[in-house]
DNA sequence: GGGTTAGGGT
């Protein structure tokens, strides 16, 4: 009975939409190993409402016809036979071929658009919104049902549409939730030769997920010349090529340096004025001239300012003030001349235009993953680009284009503008392909494979903002990036904002940072507009900056009408439409933490806590000011504050920059002052310890030294005192013994270390006394005994206190005295050096010190002060009876030395007389001389005597002390 | 001491 029940179910499936197809098939699967009747039910229900859908989806199929006046009508059938017979197709052609409006109709012809959607996606959210409008148009049908559109901050699209026009961020952004695009049954991706980093992930996306959606159709537009490329991406895939309908350009090379003339060679402004000199002779006509720069578009302007009463002299540039870019687009009664820069080739569509001059130049933007600075230099523009440029004056009429450059310039050309992807910093596209998960970036299919450095380098930064671990896997706070729709630095700020309670103000921060700068400066009033935004600036952060100018534009757009805050707008210098833009993203970012359940501060926060959360995020961006204005940043590179900075005038000493780009300098843009206490605690997975000058820390009974901390080379700390034996336990370890064991430079109560010291000082003594070096064991051998008996973790007094208290093995520490004398000198005669002078009733210390040279050497007498009259000095020539024999020969030998031969061998006598000596009786020479006159028979006379020379340590020293013991 | 191109988003 089930059976047949799931063959018919597997048949109707073929029915459904295609959105249901894959769930709906796996539930089936499941039932048809584990049937269960209630559950087959429920997915007969769902099968018929979803082929239903699919049966009203078809129903919704519009009539339509395509406009004759179209190129691209005359090949709809050929386009639709295609793409019914491939998976892929690329379509090119020229503008105004229509390709962009009819291909999705030409799609519908084809059968696609009732299983899935078609998908239509565009580099622009301006063109996403005007396409479908055209659409719906054409179709007869309000935007939102058969056709819709989505683009960030605004969804008109549903699973009723059958078309949806979408930016191709959108449909990455889709990815992340269904990797299949299950939703779609064809992808129309526009504009594909502008190879923006989106398009090239998407196409080699698309790549592999064509192998596993057989009933995916995808087609590409693109410019003519890089079809081919693309096509051979795509295994080759039919390229369709659709007549443009544009008039014919007539291109006049007129380089600057001309080498068949003898002229001085031209510079750019000079070349400009002649080129439109040369143009006004042939009719009148707007031109358009394309320059690398502002910079370039305000020097021409005041060049041209002689043309002002005849012609329309208007710049044109993304960050000019909107009033002034619609002029653009209301043409006067005069000559328009548009001075722009590649806004115009792209983005914005100049209508009207008979003439362009083409200075062949850009500013292209390259990431350098050597010295991780994105760079903005003029280049030369490629042979694709200048065609584009070129053709702006094609379509309403022909034209012609003034290349300032010669024709074997243009010939040795790029043919194309390198794609994004290899001149950018890749961290948010590694991020991406990480989060869901594509395996090995250097598998994937990518029509330019980008540098591996560079995907190295995109890799670090993600390390450095701790989104991925050293096996490149997500971290938690990776995976949270991963869905924040912003710049992975950026994000990394907000979720340390969490931390230090500052999310309000980061969130504002970030917002703007990600969006355009709203502050307008007027080429003509950039005065006026500096005096407005001054009152937001503050002197330590364009950061505290730009939340003062939010905080205000908050408040003053609740509290006035939109046309009010228009108003204001205009009045002060602020771009409505980027506030607009901030706002949204502002609120989009707040829902986006609400989902990570990330909570906004009610209580201001102060400058730490916002700057260190900023900090977070750039960490490698930060500098340190050695030269007057100039900084020295991470790996050795240097840079100087934008002058539009508030800081420009005050630099701290210690910044971090918001980004760091290479113009006619390398600036710092959006930069505040930070103190390198926070680098030390903010980037502590990033600093680099470098130890040095360990040394025992007698008062902290530990081993000290330095360290100088760095980050990406930045000197952040040249010396901060640190525990050496974090650093290097093992070294720390030998110090300890050393010092506090072995030399007993260590104050403490441990009665095992005491008696140790104890023990070890009376051999010391006992050296002193006999004078020998020899008696106690060498300083290794202490050593030794004690590093046996340590454990590694002993580093310290204090580790070793905590040891020494659970441990009762710690008693076996205690030394005896034996093991401290050497075997050799274990028989010294101490009583010949006694400790106490006797004389009479009177008894003295005696203390005894072995320094050959030094004034304290030998044997000192203490004596107090008010026995000093006592002291019998006759009985002190004795010295001590250990040092008498010695003394006997000192002075025998230092006789005359007529004298001295009657006494040879001198030793011999001298031991002689000694042993026949009663020590300590009478005087010390008296007695002497008659002893050697017994022995010899000869006399020495008094005289002969001598005690000048005798050592040191053969006389007694005396030490008076007086009552307080001086 | 002195001035940057243009797009896109979970």
């Amino acid at each position: 009975m089930t059976q047949p029940l799931l063959q018919q179910f597997a048949h109707d499936l073929q029915d459904c939409w295609q959105a249901d197809y894959f769930r709906l098939r796996a539930r089936l699967n499941r039932l048809a190993k584990n049937p269960d009747q209630k559950q087959l039910g429920q997915l007969q229900k769902a099968i018929l409402k979803s082929k239903q859908f699919r049966e009203n989806r078809s129903a919704a199929l519009p009539d339509f016809t395509y406009p004759e006046a179209l190129p691209v009508s005359e090949n709809h059938k050929q386009i639709a036979e295609a793409i019914q017979r491939h998976q892929v197709i690329l379509v090119c052609g020229e503008t105004g071929s229509g390709k962009t409006t009819q291909l999705p109709k030409i799609c519908l012809e084809a059968g696609r658009g009732i299983n899935g959607i078609i998908g239509h996606t565009q580099p622009r959210r301006i063109a996403a919104q005007a396409i479908s409008n055209r659409l719906a148009e054409e179709l007869k049908t309000e935007v939102g049902k058969t056709v819709g559109f989505k683009v960030r901050f605004r969804d008109r699209s549903s699973s009723e549409n059958l078309i949806k026009v979408m930016t191709d961020g959108i449909l990455l952004a889709e990815l992340q939730q269904d990797h299949w695009l299950n939703q779609y049954d064809t992808l129309i991706i526009d504009e594909a030769h502008e190879r923006s980093l989106n398009i090239d992930f998407l196409l080699g996306y698309l790549k592999q997920l064509l192998r596993k959606r057989k009933d995916l159709k995808l087609i590409i537009t693109s410019a003519t010349i890089d079809a081919e490329r693309i096509a051979a991406h795509f295994n080759d895939a039919p390229v369709i090529e659709v007549s443009g309908r544009t008039y014919p350009v007539e291109m006049r090379y007129r380089p600057l340096h001309d080498p068949d003339s003898d002229d001085d060679p031209l510079d750019l402004q000079q070349a400009i004025v002649s080129a439109i000199d040369e143009l006004q002779k042939e009719g009148r006509g707007d031109v358009l001239v394309f320059l690398p720069g502002e910079g370039e578009i305000r020097e021409a302007s005041k060049t041209l300012r002689h043309l002002r009463d005849r012609m329309d002299i208007l710049p044109l540039y993304a960050r000019l003030p909107s009033a002034e870019q619609k002029r653009i687009f209301h043409p006067g009664g005069k000559t328009r001349v548009i001075l722009a820069t590649n806004v115009a080739e792209t983005s914005l569509t100049v209508p009207g235009i008979r003439y362009v001059i083409d200075s062949g130049q850009a500013r292209i933007s390259r990431y350098s993953w050597r010295s991780k600075v994105q760079r903005l230099k003029i280049e030369k523009i490629s042979q694709a680009s200048a065609n584009q440029r070129a053709g702006r004056c094609g379509r309403t009429g022909p034209g012609i284009c003034i290349r300032l450059y010669n024709e074997d310039d243009f010939n040795n050309r790029q043919p194309f503008t390198e794609p994004e992807i290899l001149r950018t910093n890749l961290a948010a596209v590694i991020l991406q392909m990480v989060s869901i998960r594509l395996g090995d970036i250097e598998q994937f299919p990518f029509i330019d494979k980008p540098d591996a450095r560079l995907v190295k380098d995109g890799y670090r930064l993600l390390r450095e903002l701790q989104a991925v671990d050293d096996r490149k896997n997500l971290t938690a706070t990776g995976k949270k990036l991963a869905r924040l729709p912003i710049d992975p630095r950026l994000g990394k700020m907000l979720l340390a904002a969490e931390k230090t309670n500052a999310v309000t103000e980061v969130l504002a921060i970030t917002t703007a940072l990600a969006a355009q700068d709203p502050r307008e400066r007027p080429q003509h009033k950039q005065q006026a507009a500096d005096e407005k935004h001054a009152r937001f600036r503050d002197e330590k952060s364009d950061f505290i900056s730009l939340f003062n100018l939010w905080e205000y534009l908050e408040e003053q757009s609740e509290q006035l009408s939109h046309n009010a805050l228009r108003k204001l707008c205009q009045k002060e210098f602020i771009n409505h439409r980027r506030w607009r833009e901030w706002h949204n993203l502002h609120r989009q970012l707040k829902l986006a933490l609400k989902i990570l359940i990330i909570k906004l501060n009610k209580e201001p926060a102060d400058y730490a806590a916002i700057h260190r959360a900023l900090l977070s995020g750039l960490l490698d961006q930060i500098g340190f000011k050695d030269k007057k204005f100039e900084y020295l940043g991470c790996r050795n590179q240097r840079f100087f504050i934008f002058p539009g900075s508030g800081l420009h005038k005050k630099p701290p000493k210690w910044l971090m920059a918001a980004e760091v780009t290479e113009t006619t300098k390398v600036f710092a843009r959006i930069v505040a002052g930070i103190q390198p206490q926070w680098i030390e605690q903010v980037g502590k997975h990033l600093i680099k310890h470098h130890s040095s000058e360990p040394y025992w820390q007698k008062s902290k009974a530990r081993v000290g030294g330095y360290e100088k901390l760095t980050l990406c080379g930045l000197i952040v700390n040249p010396r901060r005192n640190i525990n050496y034996a974090v650093v290097d336990p093992e070294l720390s370890r030998e110090i300890f013994i050393r010092h506090a064991l072995v030399y007993g430079e260590w104050k403490n109560n441990l009665p095992v270390i005491q008696e140790n010291r104890s023990l070890i000082e009376q051999v010391e003594n006992l050296e002193a006394r006999t004078r020998r070096r020899d008696i106690l064991i060498d300083e290794q051998e202490l050593y030794d005994f004690y590093a046996k008996m340590l454990p590694a973790n002993i580093t310290s007094g204090a580790s070793f206190e905590r040891w020494y208290k659970q441990n009762q093995n710690a008693r076996k520490l205690k030394l005896d005295k034996n093991t401290l004398i050497r075997e050799d000198a274990r028989t010294v005669n101490v009583a010949a050096m006694p400790e106490i002078w006797r004389q009479d009733n009177l008894q003295l210390p005696l203390t005894y010190h072995f320094e050959p040279g030094s004034e304290q050497d030998g044997v000192t007498l203490k004596i107090p002060l008010s026995v000093l009259p006592q002291i019998n000095e006759t009985l002190t020539e004795w010295i001590v009876p250990g040092l008498i024999e010695e003394k006997i020969l000192a002075h025998i030998r230092g006789l005359p030395k007529s004298v001295r031969k009657q006494f040879v061998p001198a030793p011999d006598f001298a031991r002689v007389a000694n042993e026949r000596l009663k020590f300590g009786e009478n005087n010390l020479l008296a007695e002497l001389g008659k002893v050697l006159k017994q022995i010899t028979g000869f006399e020495v006379k008094k005289p002969d005597w001598r005690t000048e020379n005798l050592p040191l340590h053969l006389k007694m020293r005396f030490e008076v002390i007086d009552r307080e013991g001086q």
